[in-house]
Formats: C-alpha cells, sequence, structure tokens
RNA sequence: GCCAAUGUAGCUCAGUUGGCCAGAGCAGCUGAUUUGUAAUCAGCCGGUCGGGGGUUCGAAUCCCUCCAUUGGCUCCA
C-alpha cells in the first residue's frame, strides 16, 4: 500500500500501481471524469499513469491552466492523426500548446494546405476523438525511436531525437498516429469535443529564417460545444476593438500608399488625442527635473557609426541621403540617443549638474519588413516619448526607480492594469549580437536585476531580448487579440557613453564616465494610441476624447442657443461641437453615439426656455436635464476624479 | 523578407458554372422636411472590379506576374 497526499493534506491508502484517475474515481465519478492530468510529486503527469511509491498528488481539470495544456497538447496530436489520415506522408515539426489551444508544425511537402481544407481535418478529428482514443505512452531507446522515424522518413523528429539523450525518449500512441512526446496527455480523446482549427501560417523549422518553412497549422478545442462558441464570439468581439478599424471609424489616423508603407497620418482627432498625451508627460517629466531638447530628423552618418547602429542595422534601414558634397551623407535618424549624447557633448558637465535629463518627442524612421507592418503599432516612421538620463554611477538606480514611477504612473492614470514587466537581457550563447565590454553589460544587468527585485512588480526575464547596447526593462501590454507589444522602456546603457567618450567632471577634479538611461513611458505615441483604443474600444477617458461632448439642436430653431451653450461650455474648459444637419434627433444621437462621444446635450423648446440641457450619456443614455452649471459642475466633477488618478 | 488567404465606389458588401452598358446600403452633393433620446424622404454624383500581361468571340470571374492588406514566422536600435 502507498500513502497518496492530496493538496488539502488530506492522506489515503491505496494500492501501488494506482492511477490518478483511479483515485479519482475512488472520491467521485464526477472528478474522474473531469480529470486531465495530474501533478504527482510535483510533476504533471498522464492522469493514467500508475503511481508505486508514497505522493502528493493534485488533479488538474479544465479549470486549470496545466489541465488546459494538457488538453490541447493532446488536441495538437489529434489533428495530427487527422493531418496524418488525409496526407499521408506529411512530416511533423513540433506541435505544443500555446496560451489559447495549440498548433503543429507540418511540412506537407508538395501539397498545399489552406483553410478551405480545415473542414474535413476538423469532422476527422471529432471523428477520432468520439473513438475515445486512449493515448499510450511507451519508453523507447533512442536507437528504436531513430529506426522508427528514420522508416517514417521524418527529418524533422530525427533532429529532435538526436538532441534527447537514451532512456528519456517516450512515444505516444493514439489511434494510428504516433509521436516523439513527452506528454503528459489526456486519459482518452473523447474529452475532446470541440474543435475549431483557427489559420494557417507558415513557421520556420526551429524558428531559423534559414531553415525549411513548415506549415503551421493553429488550433483550439473545448470540452463543451458551448465554451467553443463563447470563445468565437469574443474572437469576434476583440476584432471590434481593432484599432484599425476604430482607428478608421473615428477618423483618428489613416495610411496612404502614396506617402508610403507604414508611415501613418494622424488626422485631426487622432492628432487632439496624441497631442492631449504628449502636454500629460511633458507635464509630469517638468515636474521630474528633465529639459527639453529639440533636434533635426537627419543626422550625419558618422554619428551612427559612432553609435554603432550603422553597423548593426544599416543595411537594413533606410538608407543614407547623399548630399551635392561628395562623400557626404545623412541618415534619417533611426534613434535619438546619438543627438541627445552630442548634445551634452556640447559642453563640459560638473557632477554637480547631474543627472541631466534630456527629453524629446523624438520622431525615428526605421525600415521595418514589409510583412511586420501592422497598423499603429509597428510602423516605418514614428515618434518615441524618448529621454536620456546622464548620471553617476552610484544615481543610476534611483533614476531608474523614478523612471519607473513615471511608467506606473501612466499606466494607472490610462487603466493599464495587465501589463507584464519583463528584463530583457543578453542572449548569454550569442554575445556577438552586442557591442560593449562584458563588465559594463554585467554592471548593466545587475542594475537593472536589483532594482526589478526591489520593487514590488512581477518580473520575468526573456534572454536574447536585449538592446544592442543594453539590457532592457519592458511594459508589455497587450492589444485586443492577446498579442503582446512593448510599450514603456528603460534601459541601461554603459555603451555609448563610452562610444561618445561622455564624461563629467568629479568632486575629484577628475574625469568621470557617466552613466545613460534611455527611457520611453509610452514607448512610441503610435503604438501607445493603438493600445490605447484597444483596451478602450474608442472611448476615451473625457480628459483625453477629442470631442467631450456634441450639442444636439431638436431643429434649426434652437441653432442660437445651441450656440450659446457652446460658447458657456468652451468657456468652461470643456470641448465639443454642434450637430446642426437637418437630422432628426434620434439620427443625430445615433451618429454621435457610433462615434463615442462622451455627452450628448440635446436642446430644443424646454431647454431653451429654462437655460438647460438634457444629457445623454454615450452607451448609457438619457441622464436628465441639468442647468448649464450643473453640467458643467458634473463634467469638473468626471475629470478631476480621472486627474486623481493621473 | 518568408508561408497562406484576401483585394469590386470614401466605407461595408452582392455579383450564380466566363456572356447585354458592373450592383446595393451607408457616406458625399442637391432639394424637400424642422424633427425630443440609436437611421426622414427623394434625386444626383461616384468604380478602367488592386496594377500589368495572357487565355478566349467575350474576363470582375480562368492563368501568370507585380503591388497592397490580413493572419502567422523571422526581425524589432
Amino acid at each position: 500500500m502507498i500513502k497518496i497526499t492530496f493538496p488539502d493534506k488530506n492522506v489515503r491508502q491505496y494500492e501501488a500501481g494506482v492511477s490518478a484517475l483511479d483515485i479519482a474515481k475512488s472520491i467521485s465519478e464526477g472528478l474522474a471524469r473531469n480529470v486531465l492530468s495530474a501533478e504527482v510529486n510535483g510533476e504533471v503527469k498522464d492522469a493514467s499513469l500508475p503511481i508505486g511509491e508514497d505522493a502528493k498528488i493534485r488533479f488538474f481539470t479544465w479549470n486549470d491552466t496545466e489541465g488546459k495544456a494538457t488538453m490541447w497538447h493532446s488536441s495538437a496530436h489529434l489533428m495530427a492523426e487527422a493531418v496524418e489520415f488525409f496526407y499521408p506522408g506529411a512530416k511533423f515539426g513540433i506541435g505544443p500548446d500555446i496560451e489559447n489551444g495549440f498548433y503543429y508544425d507540418i511540412d506537407f511537402g508538395d501539397r498545399m494546405v489552406s483553410e478551405n481544407d480545415f473542414a474535413k481535418i476538423e469532422k476527422k478529428m471529432l471523428e477520432f476523438a468520439r473513438e475515445k482514443q486512449s493515448f499510450v505512452r511507451k519508453e523507447v531507446s533512442k536507437e528504436e525511436a531513430l529506426k522508427y522515424f528514420t522508416e517514417k522518413d521524418d527529418e524533422y523528429k530525427l533532429e529532435l531525437i538526436n538532441d534527447l539523450n537514451d532512456g528519456e525518449i517516450t512515444f505516444y500512441e493514439s489511434g494510428s498516429f504516433v509521436d516523439l512526446c513527452r506528454g503528459p496527455h489526456l486519459p482518452n480523446t473523447g474529452i475532446i469535443k470541440a474543435v475549431k482549427l483557427l489559420n494557417v501560417a507558415g513557421a520556420y523549422w526551429r524558428g531559423d529564417e534559414t531553415r525549411k518553412q513548415l506549415t503551421r497549422i493553429y488550433g483550439i478545442t473545448f470540452p463543451k460545444k458551448k465554451e467553443l462558441d463563447e470563445y468565437l464570439v469574443k474572437l469576434e468581439e476583440a476584432k471590434k476593438r481593432d484599432h484599425r478599424k476604430i482607428g478608421k471609424e473615428l477618423e483618428l489616423f489613416t495610411f496612404s500608399q502614396n506617402v508610403g508603407l507604414g508611415l501613418p497620418l494622424w488626422l485631426p482627432k487622432g492628432a487632439q488625442l496624441r497631442e492631449r498625451l504628449e502636454n500629460y508627460l511633458k507635464k509630469v517629466q517638468t515636474e521630474a527635473g528633465y529639459l527639453p531638447v529639440i533636434t533635426p530628423h537627419i543626422g550625419n552618418v558618422k554619428l551612427y557609426k559612432t553609435s554603432g547602429h550603422y553597423d548593426k542595422y544599416g543595411s537594413d534601414s533606410f538608407q543614407p541621403i547623399s548630399t551635392p558634397v561628395e562623400g557626404e551623407e545623412f541618415f534619417l535618424k533611426p534613434m535619438n540617443c546619438p543627438h541627445h549624447c552630442e548634445i551634452y557633448k556640447s559642453k563640459p558637465h560638473s557632477y554637480r549638474e547631474l543627472p541631466i535629463r534630456y527629453a524629446e518627442f523624438g520622431t525615428v524612421y526605421r525600415y521595418e519588413q514589409s510583412g511586420e507592418l501592422h497598423g499603429l503599432t509597428r510602423v516605418r516612421g514614428f515618434t518615441q516619448d524618448d529621454a536620456h538620463i546622464f548620471c553617476m554611477p552610484d544615481q543610476v538606480k534611483d533614476e531608474f526607480k523614478a523612471v519607473m514611477a513615471i511608467v506606473m504612473k501612466i499606466f494607472t492614470a490610462l487603466d493599464f492594469e495587465d501589463f507584464i514587466v519583463q528584463i530583457s537581457l543578453r542572449d548569454p550563447d550569442d554575445k556577438e549580437k552586442y557591442i560593449g565590454s562584458d563588465e559594463n553589460w554585467e554592471k548593466a544587468e545587475t542594475a537593472i536585476k536589483e532594482v526589478a527585485e526591489e520593487s514590488n512588480l512581477n518580473t520575468v526575464i526573456e534572454y536574447g531580448e536585449a538592446a544592442f547596447y543594453g539590457p532592457k526593462m519592458d511594459f508589455m501590454v497587450r492589444d485586443a487579440l492577446g498579442r503582446k507589444w512593448q510599450l514603456g522602456t528603460i534601459q541601461v546603457d554603459y555603451n555609448l557613453p563610452e562610444r561618445f567618450e561622455l564624461e563629467y567632471v568629479g568632486a575629484d577634479n577628475e574625469k568621470h564616465r557617466p552613466v545613460m538611461i534611455h527611457r520611453a513611458p509610452f514607448g512610441s505615441m503610435e503604438r501607445f494610441v493603438a493600445v490605447l483604443i484597444e483596451h478602450t474600444a474608442g472611448k476615451f477617458p473625457l480628459w483625453l476624447t477629442p470631442d467631450q461632448f456634441i450639442i444636439l439642436p431638436i431643429s434649426e430653431k434652437y441653432q442660437n442657443y445651441a450656440e450659446k451653450v457652446l460658447k458657456f461650455l468652451n468657456n468652461s474648459d470643456l470641448r465639443g461641437q454642434i450637430d446642426s444637419r437637418s437630422e432628426k434627433t434620434g439620427r443625430k444621437i445615433r451618429d454621435a453615439e457610433l462615434k463615442r462621444i462622451p455627452y450628448m446635450l440635446i436642446v430644443g423648446e424646454k431647454e431653451e426656455a429654462d437655460n438647460t440641457v438634457s444629457v445623454r450619456k454615450q452607451g448609457e443614455g438619457d441622464q436628465g436635464t441639468l442647468t448649464w452649471d450643473a453640467y458643467v459642475g458634473s463634467m469638473q466633477d468626471a475629470i478631476e476624479k480621472e486627474m486623481q488618478k493621473r
């Protein structure tokens, strides 16, 4: 007999060799039906695996992320089985579970697979699911494993097996499909009740651009059909928040092929919104001791040779601009830092002046790959809310923390609650990609790691995500479809000060090298506004929204009164317009609602008689009648409330 | 840059197996209407069907190519 300990510390005795599934059954049939996998002594395992010794056990169901992972990983196998049925000879790469579902990378040879083929594959998957195929785990020797996939002629699996050690290789067999796999898997495929293949995409084998591109099929499965339907509805809803769609509807920005790919054109309403964000940050920065600077959009190529940008990105950038002078070349600036370094160098500095904080909304140009361009989130010309802090080494931490405070302030002000703080460090296996000495990198990485530890934020470390001159702390926020985008960023840099030979005179009357902190709380105005649009679905807070109200006169007769109201509101620092069209009120309301204008002020005979406005709130309907003063008061209160968050 | 899908008026979309001068709604313009909490009515304007090439008696529809968009991959100073 063995002792099984449950998460609630309860202990029960079982025969050795009992499976997690058996144990679940001994508790209740219902639990047994819902168990997808189990954690046995800290490791997630097949629920059907025999347990030979005393163990701590935890069951995973659909309500656990581990349970979902098991479900989706098994679904990848199920899909592979169906794919193999229709495309015998297809070769399989990897097929993991992901945050929402799973994918499998497949080499179909000469055959083309598109979304048109999904229906039959889905149908076959459900068929196999209904057969309640069990996942049979087999430990195999490396030799056996290699033999199997050599016969199957699957070079991808062979490559994977070659990277594994003998004795740690397992196969899983479900139906006719055998896969190299660590597991764990579902007790059987019958748990999968609803299947949806979502899209196909090319994906390089092992993420390596120089290797063959496989066909990746993404899918998701559910234990209930209803959950799939709900998921699909959610996806549709998310698409409605897409900033590209709302940006068009609300006339915030546009693109023109005549101007160029990835070069956004800000329309008046978008420009107003952006300007308010910029003014807000300018105010915060002034309070935090930043000094404004302004630099040109181009710079001599020499500048970027000094900074290292030329070597690193020169050939993939917009190409240099030549001048009538032989050999003279300018670059569109891809970064503001070299310019700011030159400003720093324009005069000698004393340690007493430090830290110096130069801030600029600097527009930069980068030749992003055409396939990467995406609305406002990935563009070729964008404006960074950039600043560079030049400080002494012992000031780095305090300065870094102060910048973090600004980022957090902004995120709080705009209700960005769901963000990831990512520590982006060097790829330890590929130091060639970076400039600067190991010593400098150590110092910079240590500083960031220490600051992160001292903050109360949950951070994740990503290796290989650093900038080429230094490590970063990146603030990642998701868009409507769950894609992560880097917004705020703070970077510690010991390298550029060296390259630009920046100096200050210390208390010891000797020359010292300052440390640079690059930082951009919004990241770029373009990307930030894009994410803001998706988070708010275009319903911006009052302090930001282009029009706070619109006055809707019932008819032409009340145009004069409407103008008086407008003047009064404008004088009270509120902004809005009059809809003077010869339309019915219902129509004006509908249009204002669709434009997400927060307040509609309906004025007619009654309102004119009592000097009031009839207030309608976007999305909420009629709010009753208020005097001008009362309305202004309520608006000021609402804005005041928003200000407190700022 | 790579893989796949898509590309018809400013926007959203119809256009059967290739067959009469390419359609609708919204937007825009003109006129009528003077309107009370999510679409007033009528008329007009607007497209060389993404560009180019080809097949055909005939192409928005079939083929090739280029461009762009979308979803991924790679990249992201």
